[in-house]
DNA sequence: AACTATTTGTTCGTATGTATG
DNA sequence: GCATACATACGAACAAATAGT
């Protein structure tokens, strides 16, 4: 006898969620594009705004939708960025379920590599403006905190886009978002992380196509500040503790 | 003159959002708790059920709470799950921002590391069972597609929960996951993935607790199938294409 | 510069579904 | 079976933002 299959009574914005997710999907509204308002979709899909709603609402946290207000606004589709991983590893951090111990492990296995990837996969036409500007940078002036971050930032970044691999890619940009977190919340010491030209002889062997040159660089920054790094990270819990006490 | 900064109007619910989980961060609702009910919260808050609702909608999406209904209902906060980046990678993946080939890469290199951590790492009272089931049930007989991709890939998770990194955990589960959506669609020929006693010779290694050869293992196995991985995308982003038209 | 139309943002009241005891 | 305590869903209204006239 053929089994019954039991009734999963799935909410009905899920069943939005996904049929508009799908639709995306499929190319019906490409990129750019702007769905129906928010009334139109109630009628199509014969449910109340409150439901369509939260419906949106959650494609706008999957990074499907952006939504603007007023006249001509609306949910408009977008590309995907490659940070929402990033969001995604930056909670388990924050619920302490990873450890800077366990991102600077992963850091030191795999940034070298695409430092590797950046050196072999170089143009000069296309990447040195863009490689010897985020390295210039570092050491400018800088108005806030969060500006000064992501300057000390950005060379990693670069690199990983060079290498032209976007898993990858969105890994170091996860793990730099961590950092970032913690190096900001502590601020304490930057410059104890970032000695002037650290990264000077790294971006020159990979502007040299030198792989194995960029990838020793790169193991040789990422060993300097791996212990501080991790000693920060027990400072920025204890901080949070003491905040939730407060 | 001091710059002004725009009023960013921000979303009320992302306020509430916002509250919650730092709330929740902070330990005031450990992992099981529950919160309160959506009429207390509005109370609370001062603000609409609608607003509510997409607030816990979007904690819901993150994973850090899970909704019962009923009697003794409600948003329990719950522990979050390596598996949510995961969805993130798989995003992108399905608007193809991510290709297999990117993927497959990505999987050469970082998993016969995780090999060698796990070899490293092996304890034969703890893993012992759990590693040699996973390798003996790949090949009993299965329900349904979705069982035997599971059954195929569960060696590969043993091996990242057992390397003791969660962060390479979490990556390598986002790549099985990416595996398994197109080989699960595309339906075709899984015994071309995978001969039998295919995991042997790794599993062997890495109860020898031989690192190299975990590592040397693990790629081999890997690189027989890439081609073919790589070739099912293809056949997989046609039906997706074909699919949408019909 | 003011007006208007469109669309999201927010609220309230009400009704229904669901699980526990 | 029934009461209770939740989430789920609906509909009508008004507020706020934004682009065009």
């Amino acid at each position: 006898m053929a089994q019954f299959i039991p009734v999963k009574t799935v909410r009905v914005s899920e069943n939005v969620v996904a049929q508009l997710k799908s639709a995306i999907l499929s190319g019906r509204f490409p990129s750019g594009s702007k769905l129906p308002s928010e009334r139109e979709l109630t009628e199509e899909f014969q449910v109340s705004r409150g439901v369509i709603r939260e419906a949106i609402r959650m494609l706008e946290l999957s990074g499907f939708l952006v939504i603007r207000q007023g006249h001509g606004g609306g949910a408009y589709v977008t590309e995907l960025s490659l940070g929402n991983v990033g969001n995604a590893f930056l909670d388990l951090f924050l619920t302490s379920r990873l450890s800077m111990a366990e991102v600077a492990q992963v850091r030191l296995f795999i940034e070298p590599e695409v430092a590797r990837l950046a050196a072999a996969n170089f143009d000069a036409s296309r990447h040195s403006n863009l490689l010897e500007k985020a390295e210039a940078d570092e050491y400018l002036p800088y108005k806030s905190n969060t500006d000064r971050i992501a300057r000390l930032t950005r060379v990693h970044k670069v690199l990983a886009m060079i290498c032209g691999n976007q898993f990858f890619e969105a890994i170091v940009r996860s793990m730099l978002k961590i950092t970032a977190e913690v190096v900001l919340k502590v601020a304490w010491d930057y410059d104890s992380l970032h000695n002037q030209g650290e990264h000077t002889a790294l971006v020159e062997a990979v502007k040299a196509k030198d792989g194995p040159g960029a990838a020793r660089e790169m193991t040789r920054h990422l060993k300097g500040f791996t212990e501080t790094i991790v000693e920060m990270e027990k400072i920025y819990r204890k901080q949070m503790a003491s905040e939730s006490q407060g």
